[in-house]
RNA sequence: GGAGAGGUGGCCGAGCGGCUGAAGGCACAGGUUUGCUAAACCUGCGUAGGGGCAACUCUACCGAGGGUUCGAAUCCCUCCCUCUCCGCCA
């Protein structure tokens, strides 16, 4: 959320913002509504100070033991007319907060301004691509044939785009999760929560899903719970209305969850093996900063987010997202695209947000500034550390061999207790 | 699902329909005392939204939303949440 006062003194920006995020949102009646809310809130206002006043009075004449039934029928016409001016209030501030919910995050200035993901900035490449000595298949081929994961039974059992993970292949996930998980609480001190994959309308806001992706959401309609699209919406809730200690800050967190998404729009493309599915793992991380060490927060970030790939010696790409392809919430994001030989294509593995203080002013999670006094915002930030079925697909066919057989990262060895799956 | 208890400021916790934006305590900030630590004492200290360049001032807020009333933290209704007990269940 955008503040009302940040809008109304730089309408032109937000009116920018808007339109490069492709967004619809109509400033100028926000700001008319604006205007209306104020002149009527200082009737009302007036009146209400009228009226406390002569209460007062009436108190005061009541204690002396004299009439007041003048001044209370004076007062009965004001009360009503406070009534009628606060309802017409409530009225123009759920149009404003009507326009206002739909206003997206401003873009960081460093963003680069384009339409769609073909004007994303490639920012770094690291490692080699792997040459292969014979054409190098797609993984779901491998999967088949290492009967490692179930297509068809997933299919049957909840419809396309589900799957099971079977034998190997689960056991595969399973050590990508603890190393991850590992790896950010060890290394990079991050604080492990398991949160509920089952989250309420309040928290959809406050993360920003909600009024927007509301159709992309699993829906249980009886309890009015969502199941989470990922663990950033649980975990950056954690906090919601709540004052941190500023000497607590930065907060850190990370979590395994499955993530589920309807892809509603997602038509045709990327629709085979394990590149999108209704229901997918991911390892998060979140993290609540104070607002001047943002920027720098969410390049450490990326870079914990990087090391993932470069311990499992995965080649990829990073890019910086254009205003366009970026989130609703997000000022600045960055998305870790891994090498897939198999497919002959990068595959967005993690998308690293500054949130700034969008999600902490729906959520209003706060902390008191030290050098203010004030209760400020505070920022968020979020990145995957990673995204697991991509994952599986770049070490599948990364890591084939002729025969299909699959090679175990190193660093996943110890998880995994083998060193290859081998298709003999 | 059934029965009961409760939701008040950063935290704990009082609160008769008007004198309560809210006692008291803790925490926090500043000051005095102090060799250091600790302690004691004094002072200050809610949030949000309006108006005024400013000092300042007004309005709202005691889980949420309605209602009664000239006036509600206090009375009534609805809803939400938490806790305890019972039932059911991993």
């Amino acid at each position: 959320m955008i503040d009302l006062k940040f809008i109304r003194e730089n309408s032109d920006l937000v009116k920018t913002a808007i339109q490069n995020k492709k967004e619809k949102a109509d400033i100028n009646k926000l700001l008319a509504l604006d205007e209306a809310r104020r002149e009527k809130l200082q009737t009302v206002e007036k009146l209400k100070q009228e009226r406390n006043t002569a209460s007062q009075k009436i108190a005061q004449l009541k204690k002396q033991g004299e009439s007041a039934e003048h001044k209370i029928q004076e007062m009965q016409k004001v009360a009503g007319q406070v009534k009628q001016l606060d309802t017409e209030l409530k009225e123009i501030e759920n149009k404003i907060r009507n326009i206002q919910i739909w206003i997206p995050n401003v873009p960081h200035s460093s963003t680069p301004i384009g339409q769609n993901e073909t004007d994303n900035v490639e920012i770094k490449k690291w490692g080699e691509k792997y040459s292969f000595d014979f054409e190098p298949k797609p993984h779901w081929e491998m999967a088949e044939q290492l009967g490692i994961i179930d297509f068809d039974r997933g299919a049957k059992i909840s419809g396309s785009f589900f799957l099971n993970f079977i034998g190997l292949g689960a056991k595969l996930e399973r050590s990508l999760i603890n190393f991850m998980l590992d790896l950010h609480i060890e290394k990079h001190g991050y604080k492990e929560v398991s949160p509920p994959f089952l989250v309420n309308r309040d928290s959809m806001f406050a993360a920003g899903q909600l009024p927007k992706l509301e159709d992309d959401m699993y829906h249980a309609q009886i309890d009015d719970l969502f199941l989470i699209p990922t663990a950033e919406v649980p975990v950056t809730n954690i906090h919601r209305d709540e004052i941190i200690k500023e000497k607590d800050l930065p907060i850190k967190y990370t979590a395994y969850t499955p993530c589920f998404r309807r892809e509603a729009g997602s038509y045709g493309k990327d629709t085979r093996g394990l590149v999108r599915l209704h229901q997918f793992d991911k390892v998060e991380m979140v993290k609540f900063v104070k607002p001047e060490t943002s920027y720098e927060e969410l390049e450490i970030l990326l870079s914990e987010a990087e090391e993932v790939l470069q311990l499992l010696k995965l080649p990829y790409h990073i890019l910086e997202l254009c205003t366009g392809d970026l989130s609703f919430a997000a000022a600045k994001c960055y998305d870790i695209e891994v090498w897939a030989p198999g497919l002959n294509n990068w595959l967005e593995v993690s998308s690293c947000s500054n949130f700034e203080g969008f999600q902490a002013r729906r959520g209003n999670i706060r902390f008191r500034n030290s050098e203010s006094g004030k209760l400020e915002f505070l920022h968020t930030l979020n990145g995957s550390g990673l995204a697991l079925p991509r994952t599986v697909i770049a070490i599948m066919e990364n890591y084939q061999d002729a025969d299909g057989s699959i090679r175990i990262p190193e660093v996943l060895q110890k998880y995994m207790g083998i060193d290859i799956i081998s298709a003999g």
